[in-house]
RNA sequence: GGAGAGGUGGCCGAGUGGCCGAAGGCAGCGGUUUGCUAAACCGCCGUAGGGACAAAAUCUCUACCGAGGGUUCAAAUCCCUCCCUCUCCGCCA
């Protein structure tokens, strides 16, 4: 979301700067809804400041016991104008936000310039990649054959794109989250939060997932509510509509959650296994900060979730996403993607935003420091948030990449406290 | 789900139709006084949108007393709808 008044003065500049980001932004009918909105706002104000007038004319008028019958129908007509008026800004209003808020935030200087998926750039890599005897299986099989997945009595209980665990797969899935949450508190100073799974339309204004990717989302039919696809959307919203004492910046969020996607768009596109399912498990980190540290803050963030894989011993790589791969609202982003020797590719585990103001806008969060009261005016804080991970593909990484020639698999070492104890899930 | 009570500035709290953007207090900021601390005293102290100015400072207008409508020349105040909080009852993990 941007200030309105900036998106005014700098119009064309902005969409020049946002090149194919925002072909589906009516460019012009922004422009003249702005000029309209202007105009309108004027005319209703000027009409406001006689209305005043001459109430306050009619009130002295009756004090002193006057007639005052004439004021009064000239105001009223004053007043009707004004109802009539304010009815068509209000309309301009409405189909000013509602554009407003569909035009993506600008990508950050660094941001590679590119189309697609394609031109993304590779930052670095990490660990080294597994080789074997015989070719490696995907995860389904793995775990179908170990009796830890069931995917056929997850369609029948609910449909596609869902997925049962059982016995060790279900503990594995637990372990990953305890240990990342864990990580996250005890190591990188996050503060652990159970947040709500469902959410109102302006939280999911505030973030940026509303207006424009409604599809995406699954809405619940008796009352307004979104189950959120993600945790960033209810921690984020923490803090809307609030103004933080710069002093306690940045305030570092972790929470698990489960996350729903309706994966509109996605049909025929990871079909088997836990890739892409309408439910999963993600740890996600939350933060907001000042301007001048965001971007500090976001390789930190990064780090953070590479942690989780460094500690796991999975093999990964990080990159930066190109401004045509980019998301709605981040300026920038960091993958980072995990080796499957199934797939022989890296496949996204972890998505790293930095969004500055853009949703603290939206969702009007503010900070202010507290020293010196002449410069204590307030301004938005940045926001930005990663996966510290994705629990179920974190699963997929692990059978893969730790399959063993028997069928079995082997625990990281970190994780096996969290197994009670066990090192390898064989077929029981 | 039923009955009732409420939602006012960073916080507390007064205000039932007109010089109310809103008393008073607390907190905060600046200053005076003071050997230091404390206290006392004085002043400042919300957000947003227009306009003036090249811009900043500043000036000015408008809006905002949970949200949205309505009544009225005029609404924090009256009416309607919705949201939220609290109390009691019911139900429930």
């Amino acid at each position: 979301m941007y200030d309105l008044k900036v998106l005014r003065d700098n119009l064309d500049h902005i969409r020049d700067a946002l090149g194919r980001r925002g072909n589906d932004v009516p460019w012009d009918n922004l422009r003249a809804l702005s000029e309209e909105r202007r105009a309108l706002t004027t005319q209703v104000e000027q009409l406001r400041r006689d209305l005043n007038k001459g109430s306050e004319d009619v009130a002295r008028l009756r004090r002193a016991k006057e007639p005052a019958d004439e004021a009064m129908a000239t105001m009223k007509q004053v007043g009707d104008r004004i109802k009539d008026l304010e009815g068509s800004l209000r309309k301009v209003e409405e189909a000013l936000s509602d554009v407003a808020l569909r035009i993506p935030n600008l990508p950050q200087a660094s941001v590679p310039v590119g189309n697609d998926a394609a031109e993304n750039v590779e930052v670095r890599r990490w660990g080294s990649i597994p080789s074997f005897s015989i070719s490696p299986k995907p995860h389904w099989e793995i775990g179908e054959g170990l009796g830890i997945l069931d995917f056929d009595r997850a369609a029948k209980i609910t449909g596609a794109r869902f997925s049962v665990m059982t016995g060790a797969g279900a503990r594995l899935e637990r372990a990953l989250i305890n240990f990342m949450l864990d990580t996250h508190t005890t190591q990188h100073g996050y503060r652990e939060v159970v947040p709500p799974l469902m959410v109102n339309r302006s939280s999911m204004t505030g973030t940026g997932q509303l207006p424009k990717f409604e599809d995406d989302l699954f809405r619940l039919k008796d009352e307004d509510y979104f189950l959120i696809p993600t945790a960033e959307v209810p921690v984020t919203n923490l803090h809307r509509e609030e103004i933080l004492n710069g002093d306690t910046l940045p305030l570092r969020y972790t929470a698990y959650t489960p996350c729903f996607r309706r994966e509109a768009g996605s049909y025929g596109k990871d079909t088997r296994g836990l890739i892409r399912l309408h439910q999963f498990n993600k740890v996600e980190l939350v933060s907001f900060t000042t301007p001048d540290r965001s971007y500090d803050e976001l390789e930190r963030l990064t780090g953070h979730a590479e942690s989780i894989l460094q500690n796991l011993n999975l093999p990964y790589r990080v990159i930066t996403l190109c401004t045509g791969d980019m998301g709605f609202s981040a300026a920038k982003t960091y993958d980072i993607e995990v080796w499957l020797p199934s797939q022989q590719q890296y496949r996204e585990i972890s998505s790293c935003s930095n969004f500055e103001s853009f949703q603290a806008r939206r969702a009007s969060i503010k900070y202010r420091s507290s020293g010196g009261g002449k410069d204590a005016k307030s301004d938005f804080v940045h926001t930005l948030n990663g996966s510290g991970l994705a629990v179920g593909r974190s699963v997929v990484a692990i059978l893969e990449n730790f399959q063993q020639p028997d069928g079995s698999v082997e625990i990281p070492p970190v994780l096996r406290t969290y197994m009670g104890g066990v090192e390898r899930i064989t077929i029981e």
